[in-house]
RNA sequence: GACCCGUUCGUCUAAGGGUUAGGACACCGCCCUUUCACGGCGGUAAUACGGGUUCGAAUCCCGUACGGGUCGCCA
């Protein structure tokens, strides 16, 4: 049998990082299996989905590279793919729950007689979990009270307004699509039976079912939008790589069981399997996934990271089509671990201004004879004949010599002079970009600075 | 509160009865570098606790603690 999963969101605005990694399970798990990745939208309340909040999550797919065979936009045998749309479907099934008598009406909604036996849920992660849907569900906690009171057990599959209820289009969905394989957040293992329930309501066999563990914030509890690395659009404006976003996201949950870390998406799709997820809950590192993507950063050709980091440095006001970009660039590569943070490294070298850092500034004037350091660079800079690597070099040697002292000792000043920091790229090729010519304005206007 | 799931360095994880408990991020140190990084090498650091079973337990069983989840006419 061919495997099928799918990824059902539904549409609340934002592509969140659990959301994310749900699908790329899902999509991963197909690929693995020369099967169909299928992704279904479940709107069914309509207070809550619009357009554009459906749009952003679908992007964030899109973005990711966790194209869906069938579903929104590619269409499908299987479609609709809107549960908004799927009502006749939903009517139909209910039809058949109504022939054999396991619903009834209670106030308006329809509610499914639940099964007074042990379901047991054989869980690919989990293992065999089981319940009595009936005795658990004869209770509810109700939070004002802080105390269990007497409950229906029986679920609500249809609300009053005509509505129907997410576990109910859940399974018709499933069955409908022929889903084989659900990998869905371990928040849903207690739902499960109720969705074996219905199953077995229809004559279905359900499909395998495999609880992933949640990602949690570094405080230990469930991600929420203000998290940091919570969104998946964030990494898109931060700068990350979908394959570095992705690779971090398979590392939370799952293990290739040997120490590789990094992984293509090729990688991935030929190495993931649900034996390698484990069952606890795993807490989000948001250092730990900028070094994963520094590490896709640097596997990129020269080309490709040209052209992907061109939007950030216009967005920095730097023109990509400057002659002096490449080689900026290539002195920025192996120092960042995102885009979003290139024009931070280069950015002075194409300002027309220094700004410069207050710490930076007080590190150098800690030496008594900074002017006459800046002096003996302005001096021995302004005489190089050559301004390539070594004519600089030569000249900063000489200069250091006037004042009998090693070279070193006039690099940092000329750094802090130049680029206004005490850390940044390779110093003599960026004073090589910069020109003879604004080298040493800068280092009159940072003497005049300190004067 | 009831039920369910879980618990190995700070974090992500490996080890499916016998290992000096391995790797990665982070952190610290050293080397390289006439600057800044990259890089290389090394270090600190873990089996939640208590009972069993066994010649032998991170690994199997029970209990406790802690964490997470579910208990909607949300999905």
């Amino acid at each position: 049998m061919t495997v099928r999963t799918r990824f059902a969101p539904s549409p609340t605005g934002f592509l969140h990082i659990g959301g994310a990694r749900t699908a790329l399970y899902n999509w991963l798990y197909a690929k693995r299996h020369g099967g169909t990745f299928l992704l279904r939208v479940e709107d069914t309340d309509a207070d809550r989905s619009t357009t554009e909040s459906m749009q952003i999550i679908l992007d964030g797919l899109r973005w990711l590279g966790l194209e869906w065979d069938e579903g929104p936009g590619v269409g499908g045998p299987c479609g609709p793919y809107f549960q908004s749309e799927r009502v006749g479907i939903y009517d139909r099934y209910l039809a058949k729950l109504e022939a054999a008598g396991l619903v009834y009406e209670d106030e308006g909604a329809i509610r499914f007689r639940v099964p007074d036996k042990l379901i047991t849920v054989s869980d690919l992660v989990c293992g065999e979990v089981s319940t009595n849907l009936k005795e658990a569900g004869s209770r509810r906690y109700d939070a004002d009270l802080k105390r269990e009171v007497e409950a229906n057990p029986d679920i609500v599959i249809k609300r009053p307004n005509g509505g129907y209820i997410f576990h109910f289009v859940n399974v018709v969905d499933d069955i409908e699509m022929a889903i084989t394989h659900v990998i869905r957040g371990e928040d849903h293992l207690s739902n499960t039976p109720k969705h074996l329930a219905l199953f077995e309501a229809f004559g279905v066999t359900p499909p395998q079912f495999a609880h992933i563990p949640l990602n949690l914030n570094p405080s230990g509890t469930k991600m929420s939008k203000r998290d940091q690395g919570a969104l998946i659009h964030e990494y898109q404006d931060a700068g990350f790589l979908p394959s570095g976003v992705n690779n971090y996201m398979a590392l939370l949950g799952w293990s290739a069981k040997d120490d590789q870390e990094i992984f293509t998406m090729e990688e991935l799709k030929s190495r993931f399997d649900l034996t390698g997820v484990n069952s606890s809950n795993s807490k989000f590192d948001f250092d730990k996934c900028r070094w994963v993507n520094g590490e896709h950063l640097k596997r990129l050709t020269t080309e490709e990271f040209e052209q992907l980091a061109g939007p950030f440095l216009a967005k920095a006001g730097i023109a990509p089509e400057d002659p002096r970009v490449p080689t900026a660039l290539g002195l920025a590569r192996d120092r960042v671990q995102t885009l979003g943070e290139v024009p931070a490294i280069i950015g002075t070298i194409f300002a027309g201004s220094v700004t410069y850092d207050e710490a930076s500034v007080a590190k150098v004037k800690e030496k008594a004879d900074l002017a006459a350091v800046i002096e003996a660079l302005i001096t021995s800079l302004e005489a190089a004949s050559d301004w390539s690597i070594d004519g600089i070099k030569a000249a900063v040697t000489s200069g250091a010599e006037s004042l009998g002292v090693k070279m070193g000792t006039l690099m940092l000043p000329c750094r802090v002079a130049t680029m206004g920091s005490t850390s940044g790229a390779d110093l003599v090729p960026v004073l090589v970009l910069l020109g003879k010519e604004e080298t040493v304005k800068r280092l009159r206007g940072f003497g005049g600075i300190i004067a």
